[in-house]
DNA sequence: CGCGCCTCCTGTGTGC
DNA sequence: TGCACACAGGAGGCGC
């Protein structure tokens, strides 16, 4: 989503904004006339992301923070492209062509955001550097692992300890790394913590190549385009089907009104165990 | 202060 | 056939 939004957004400047559903921009603080106002002008100097948020830096000194959350989707559209059904914000870029927030659910949004230390607009400034990040630091990661009293898919879905981490990829990463959702964070040690990161990023990095993970067309990039990464998955959506590293039946267990799906045979439930 | 539960939202699938 | 309900889940707020 981001390296579209870099090479069909970026250098262009906002000729006008158009907020269909005011819960859209719940996070702006000025509400949804302000929202318009202060994109409106500006133009794009880059696509950023940290963990989940995306945002780009305006010529304004200000930043257009979004959250995807669910179902949200950033669209590059002409202009003659009939409305979607859940178009919640169109950012008019240029004659014909349309910057479109689609969210059929509502989770995500976008706000004009202050910017903050680093580069990071201040509103979240709590997200960790992603796994991924060249200045992600492992030391610190394994150390803030083992500081929380909880198990280890919930610190990896906290965005404070390490960020882009959903309930996908922890489990797909649990698995590589033959490590239970329910192990206890102060009980890993530093070989399972190195072997957590590595798994989490070969994980992200893998998912990255592929496009995303895109279960139905929600899950699309600026053009439209699905990602395939869901062929890829090892664990998750597969219950009842065979392990690939063990032939096992995997298992689905309710997780923090969701799902976490493990292997029986390479993930066993630790005898003390933390969910 | 930190952990964990609850809520927001809508479309899809399933079971009765 | 139609209704009711489970489920998908990111993140912030708040109770304990």
């Amino acid at each position: 989503m981001r390296r579209g939004l870099e090479a069909h957004v970026v250098g262009r400047r906002v000729d006008g904004a158009e907020v269909r559903h005011a819960r859209a921009v719940r996070r702006h603080l000025g509400g949804p006339d302000d929202f318009a106002a202060r994109v409106t002008g500006c133009a794009v100097l880059a696509a950023r992301r940290r963990g989940k948020y995306l945002w780009l830096p305006l010529d304004s000194g200000e930043s257009l923070l979004a959250h995807l959350g669910m179902s949200g989707q950033l669209l590059v559209q002409p202009g003659s492209a009939p409305d979607e059904t859940h178009l919640r914000v169109r950012l008019r870029l240029r004659a014909g062509v349309e910057l479109r927030f689609v969210d059929q659910r509502t989770f995500g949004g976008l706000s004009v955001e202050p910017d903050g230390a680093d580069d990071v607009p201040a509103r979240i400034a709590h997200i960790a550097r992603d796994p991924l990040d060249p200045d992600f630091d492992d030391a610190a990661f394994a150390v803030a692992l083992r500081r929380r009293r909880t198990g280890v898919k919930r610190a990896l879905l906290d965005q404070t300890v390490a960020s882009g981490i959903g309930n996908i990829y922890a489990d797909e990463a649990l698995w590589r790394a033959r490590l239970h959702y329910a192990r206890p964070t102060e009980t890993l040690r530093p070989a399972e913590a190195r072997r957590l990161l590595a798994a989490l990023r070969e994980v992200m990095a893998a998912a990255l190549r592929a496009g995303g993970t895109s279960f139905d067309a929600l899950y699309v990039d600026v053009d439209g385009r699905s990602g395939y990464f869901e062929r890829s998955l090892a664990v998750y959506g597969r219950e009842g089907e065979p392990c690939d590293a063990c032939g096992r039946p995997l298992r689905r267990d309710p997780f923090m009104n969701r799902s976490s799906y493990t292997c029986p045979g390479c993930q066993p439930r630790p005898r003390r165990a933390r969910w």
